[in-house]
DNA sequence: GAAGAGTGTGAGAACGTTTGCAGATTACCA
DNA sequence: TGGTAATCTGCAAACGTTCTCACACTCTTC
């Protein structure tokens, strides 16, 4: 076995059949008689025959395998995701050939064109910039695309987002509740959907609350780690210093709260934090994170399904689907809580009215 | 564009050309006047052809495209690994196929077959159990393969493995160096390789400093978060008590802090816990956490560029590397330190006596 | 001005399957 | 015994590339 695998020739001449027969037998379809198959089976299993799905894609023009671009899998919201795509996929015999595009459309633009080429049988997205040439090119050769967690505009393809204006509205209700009246956000950049839909709910929140909107409250970031770290040393030399800070994701969650943690700022007295996103860390930090709790695991599951779904009638519209968050009530707010249950979730958030400064 | 995509033949026919002409113009080799490349170049472009990838695959006999088999991408472990692999394989225009097999050797075995159909250049595998036959009858079909954090016993391939028994040392010699000398351990299972190894390495390490051996305090748990949380309760129940643990892998650290705050155990003071496995989050723990650092993304990387090197040269003899890890000190082992870094990392522990109780 | 090298092009055979079709054999019925 | 249907099998044509070969043409060079 030192050059090329066993093929179906192999099989065949040794069974003493012909290839079609021998393709019959191990395809289970056609007439095949019952000895003959057994004499096929029983050569394809003596040589460890393994049919070569190259081929078969050749002929089928299918190749059971999806494509799924996210920016970075190894942020453990797109790991969750990507988990997600496989679980629904892999049953269904399709693999998942995954890339980053680290948040460049060019390189995005790139892998997509490659996936294209290896002729995946869809493509699963999180963009990262607007307008994609690419994704629209795809489209326009009736290439299956379902766009995950986030949308650009003017792609009519399948989609299922998160509710970010629902996430972020609970998210500042929730300090609202709590007295709080002076609330920043760090924020995702305004190039990507998530930024952008993220930082319009939180202005639009502030509104709907009669806050006031500072300016100099209203940070935008990377989504980065250290860029939460900066941006959360920026808001503590902010003068007046907001009460509270709601952060747009996670890894600046993290970011934020060791520069907090630098900075000696006790949380939540001299500032309350609410993440978007919540992670199995949440309720073992000190005190424990409040956050808007994303369904990650279910935004993969649904792109997966929905590509599905296309692929057995390419005619379908388009459909939108929209997950809900929940908001993860702990203690980084200054909410107090009966007790810490091993899931860290408790229902409903305790409002328990605070003075405001 | 309804149906089947734009062909080689529908460019050649664009252009007035034959097909070989097209292809030479394509792909670059061969003669091919500049005129009529130029010619052809432009029906491509026109046409928005993309190269068929399968049929090229079917010819040259490779798909440019490596297998990855983890237990579970979405453990920021493997998805760092993952990464690694990505970012060495992708440049080189290879694609990767992601599977996850849950530690359950059946899914691995699967999958594993599944990539042979699918005729990738290579596999990547972290294997869930022993000798694994899937394995082995693509080794011996000649299938390049590359073991990464686990090996599997008379599998003569490349592997990467980080050097568990440095850095279980390591962690063992920081707590006895602090003054503990009653050490539990939250294990992982026996029948992975990275459980057995550090379960291994912590038994030596005790013997090596001299320290009893109290079986009750040697525990076995799954490697993920719930079985950490279990096993920290029925810590907390033995007596004596031990005054330290070491937990052998990220999930069940959460799990194991997570329990010990239920309880209320002030960390050092009453219980000192090292981890295996640094996490980004790991800074912002109260204390923050010390931990050895696995160089996950390294992992991921040295395998992809040990599979690409077998790629080259089949004939190479395999080669094992052994990583080295890093004992990052922070506060939960009772260790004082000048300053909190954004990096998290101090370099060398800092011994400070403790009477043992 | 013929041999040879250097360019440019196209025909056609692979690669390993699937599958339509036709031929061969058997079974069944009139 | 002949005819038809049912069952079994093999031939050969796809699929979309790559690549060897053969052929044609243009220059050199002696």
């Amino acid at each position: 076995m030192r050059q090329g695998a066993v093929t179906l020739r192999d099989v065949a001449r040794r069974a003493r059949v012909s290839v079609s027969t021998a393709a019959r037998a191990l395809g289970g379809y056609g007439y095949v008689s019952p000895t003959t198959r057994e004499r096929v089976l029983r050569a394809a299993r003596a040589l460890d025959y393994h049919p070569n799905a190259v081929a078969r894609s050749m002929i089928k023009g299918r190749t059971h395998t999806l494509g799924v671009v996210v920016s970075d899998s190894s942020n453990p919201f797109f790991a969750a995701v990507v988990r997600g795509v496989e679980d629904v996929a892999l049953p269904y015999g399709y693999g998942i050939l995954l890339c980053n595009a680290d948040e460049d459309p060019r390189k995005e633009a790139m892998y997509v064109s490659m996936l294209r080429q290896k002729r995946v049988d869809g493509i699963i997205v999180s963009p990262s910039g607007e307008s994609s040439g690419a994704l629209a090119s795809l489209l326009a050769a009736g290439i299956p695309v379902v766009q995950v967690d986030r949308r650009v505009r003017g792609l009519p393809t399948d989609a299922v987002v998160v509710d970010n204006r629902a996430g972020v509205f609970a998210a500042v209700e929730h300090l609202v509740r709590l007295g709080h009246r002076h609330i920043a956000l760090i924020g995702g950049p305004g190039r990507l959907y998530t930024g952008r839909e993220r930082t319009r709910a939180f202005r639009d929140s502030l509104r709907r609350f009669g806050l006031p909107l500072v300016e100099s409250w209203l940070l935008e970031g990377t989504f980065k780690v250290d860029s939460g770290y900066r941006l959360a040393a920026r808001l503590l030399e902010s003068s007046p210093r907001p009460t509270a800070v709601f952060v747009a994701n996670n890894l600046m969650t993290i970011g934020a709260l060791l520069g907090f943690k630098q900075a000696g700022v006790r949380i939540p007295e001299e500032m309350a934090v609410v993440g978007f996103d919540d992670m199995d860390w949440a309720p073992i930090l000190t005190p424990p994170l409040t956050a808007v709790a994303q369904p990650t695991f279910e935004l993969g599951k649904t792109a997966a399904t929905l590509l599905l779904a296309r692929l057995q009638d390419p005619a379908r519209p388009p459909r939108l689907v929209v997950l809900p968050p929940r908001l993860v009530v702990r203690e980084s707010c200054g909410a107090r809580l009966a007790s810490v249950s091993p899931t860290g979730s408790t229902g409903e958030p305790v409002p328990s009215p605070r003075p405001s400064p």
